[in-house]
DNA sequence: AATCATGTAACTTTACGAGTATCGTGAATA
DNA sequence: TATTCACGATACTCGTAAAGTTACATGATT
């Protein structure tokens, strides 16, 4: 499998939101992906769900963001489209028998435990605000 | 697909052969793992070929221990058997033209590689020397 | 009533570790 | 020298989950 892109693409669909002048329809939001708009809805129906953003049927329909940005972080982004699976790496078996497979699964796990806390940390850190401002002073960068 | 677990497969044969007078056959490896000889010939090459293990054909064969167990870490490992996918997330476009998704991928990708270097650090900091040890702390401590 | 937009179901596609079958090659033994 | 044993290598299939696609239903606006 590719990798899970859920969570950097509904960053990147949010930030565009956050720009944006009334509701953009899962169309527009596919095109600016690369993608289509079924895949649109079904993963911003997690968005929605958590209340971030809402949905609205009909003519002038259409995603709009729901909430302050200053209060949404990265990974409150991450677990709203449902993302769990953090590494494409684990152990076998998470109840082994054998006392050498239990010594091992504890040595992996427990490096698998810290990295996992590390990037949690990070990414709650960071509010949808944050990356807004980032782009800003991005933007403002390039043009001096 | 399910989690790549040859990391702690070969880390569970490791300490096996530790322990073990004389080489092993990829038949009784597999029995051992709950699996079959060809995946293990498959996953121990990498092994072999970084000069921790070696195999030998014929009568009385099979694979031995060919370094100091002092000098290779868990992180050696995961090397040895090709394992560069840690994640299981990521971002879509490695080089966007969109200044926004630009920004995303930044802070995303910052997180992941925080997280991925400090799970590089712990697995490096372990050897299989290391390993061996809290078996036989396991051991004596479950006895008692 | 027509149009626009989301909601949902039911697929196919893609990527890759894992699993399997088969045959070749070389070493030890009888 | 012939047999057996064990690895080496090739060429598949399987399982899984995100991604992608097709088709149709539902509801809101004009």
């Amino acid at each position: 499998m590719r990798n899970d892109s859920r969570l950097s693409r509904m960053l990147h669909v949010l930030l565009h939101m956050a720009r944006h002048d009334g509701p953009m329809t899962s169309e527009a939001i596919a095109a600016m992906l690369g993608t289509n708009a079924v895949l649109v809805r079904r993963t911003m129906a997690g968005l929605r769900d958590a209340g971030y953003v809402r949905s609205d049927k009909g003519h002038g329909g259409g995603w709009t963001i729901a909430c302050d940005l200053h209060r949404v972080t990265l990974l409150d982004v991450h677990r709203a489209v449902g993302g769990p699976r953090i590494f494409a790496i684990g152990n076998e078996n998470s109840n082994p028998g054998c006392a050498v497979e239990q010594v091992v699964n504890e040595a992996v796990g427990d490096a698998l435990r810290d990295a996992e806390a590390l990037l949690v940390e990070r990414l709650g850190a960071v509010s949808l605000a944050q990356l807004g401002c980032a782009f800003e002073a991005r933007c403002s960068a390039t043009l001096q």
